[in-house]
DNA sequence: CGGCATCCTTTCTGATACTG
DNA sequence: CAGTATCAGAAAGGATGCCG
């Protein structure tokens, strides 16, 4: 369990994991439009945590200009149910 | 949804909720050595901010030696999907 | 027993500048 | 566009000593 908090343990990491629940797949520029406040620096760390934790996965396109999306793994979505029940705490509490 | 992140954000929130979910009520004491490695001022911090974000309520018997108990607010149990599904993931998540 | 206060270290996060 | 590197400040966490 420790092992799962760690995992989730950070400013983003939630919020970006409720990102790609949203929309499946996410190029590095959208996530970060749509996390506001977030710096490019946590993005990436973020996001490399992830991965290498195994709850998302990096597709680079190999384009130029740079094409880099972002998806959910299988395993990130075991996550599904956490992330789901999560928003719907959020919800049903008001400030 | 911020607000729910930040909530149970911290190295030891999620276990704490968790044991208050195992254990319907928990003198500090037996909180403190059913987890192992925290130290006296993160539990009682931790067992602050959740108090203070309504999450569980802690009960002063006002006996001598000072006894004191913490469980789940009614606040605090709409998190039981949450802790639910993260045991559920965890589980099923071999290292 | 339950808790507070202090000090110190570690970790986390943000800002800025730069690269292919 | 996506990412790296560096630095400095903020925040989190741990150890210790003390109290009613």
């Amino acid at each position: 369990m420790t092992r799962v908090v760690r995992m989730i343990q950070g400013r983003w990491k939630l919020p970006i994991l409720f990102r790609l629940y949203a929309d499946p797949s996410m190029r590095t520029s959208r996530l970060r439009r749509d996390l506001p406040g977030i710096s490019q620096k946590m993005l990436t760390q973020h996001l490399r945590e992830l991965e290498s934790d195994r709850l998302i996965e990096r597709i680079d396109f190999g384009e130029k200009p740079p094409r880099v999306e972002y998806q959910l793994s299988e395993a990130g979505k075991g996550l599904l149910p956490v992330l789901i029940a999560t928003r719907n705490f959020s919800a049903s509490h008001p400030a």
